[in-house]
DNA sequence: ATACATGCAAACATTTTGCTTTGGC
DNA sequence: GCCAAAGCAAAATGTTTGCATGTAT
């Protein structure tokens, strides 16, 4: 049940960019920049990949911070479009820090859980635009998921009982 | 926060053949035809559109079902893959029946909440092919969700200052 | 008669809120 | 000093399990 998406932290120099242009849209919604702000944001920029809650309040630089100080700038950050809400089918939601530019679908193993990276190009975006024409719909954006059996879990799917 | 998918319940012929179907794949992995299940079949294949575990044991006829009966009941469908789990960013999990042939993607106001279906068709399945040959998933699907504010919310929302 | 299915209640995990204290501006 | 942020703790919500009883096979 770990995540293991095959993303490169960017280099430190982008990192510290995107997190001053998270923190000046944020200053100009009345946001303080505290030192828990700080931290979080520094740590979804460069650990670009879904995490959760407990995720993040495990990680050790976070650790401080507790999980409702934790809960509520994410929740902040979401209000302010920098962050993106995942569902992917555990219980618990994942969060991501919206990076411009980059766009990622994920493949779930429902046997193990894990998360991968999907490295394809994504044919979905024109139907944004669709959408937004022919429904009025603004601010789309999509999610997309693809769910499988991994090659580590096939053996032992429960449908196809191997004798081991 | 209600779901207003667009499906039209089937015709009653194909509900029961469709619940027939399931019963029997669910017979030979050894569950019963209680009435319980028959209901919850029932109801999940005239309704065809994403429901949660509440929306379920809200549902007049099952109304005398215990929401962990139709929890377990649920579990039972999903491990047969018969019904499916799809996150649409609330709290609770949603699912629905799965019905061959028919695949739909979502469109959902973050604002309200309104649940629509997508009726566009969907680019999405050939890169399921392409997943299970170069990445050895096997039984893989998608979950395709787009998330926009819909036209009744677009004048209140809170922080798109209308660039129109 | 046996084993799965159910109801009821309790345990659990996660999310959300209230209130007091701390800290940024 | 003022108001947002953080810490702590508790409430709210949704999911999952245990156990005694009912029911399909």
């Amino acid at each position: 049940m770990k995540a293991t998406a095959c993303h490169h932290p960017q280099q430190p120099q982008e990192v510290n960019l995107l997190v001053e242009n998270c923190v000046a849209k944020l200053r100009s919604r009345g946001l303080r920049r505290s030192q828990g702000l700080e931290a979080l944001l520094h740590h979804m920029a460069a650990h670009h990949r879904p995490a959760t809650l407990a995720d993040l309040s495990r990680v050790q630089d976070l650790a401080s911070l507790d999980q409702a100080t934790i809960y509520r700038l994410v929740m902040k950050l979401e209000s302010a479009s920098l962050v993106r809400r995942l569902g992917l089918h555990e219980r618990a939601t994942y969060f991501q820090l919206v990076v411009p530019g980059h766009h990622h679908d994920y493949l779930v193993c429902t046997s193990c859980g894990k998360i991968e990276d999907v490295e394809l190009t994504c044919p979905v975006e024109p139907l944004e635009r669709e959408i937004m024409a022919r429904r009025g719909y603004s601010h789309v954006y999509h999610e997309l998921e693809f769910f499988g059996i991994c090659p580590a879990c096939a053996p032992a799917t429960p449908e196809a009982p191997a004798i081991l």
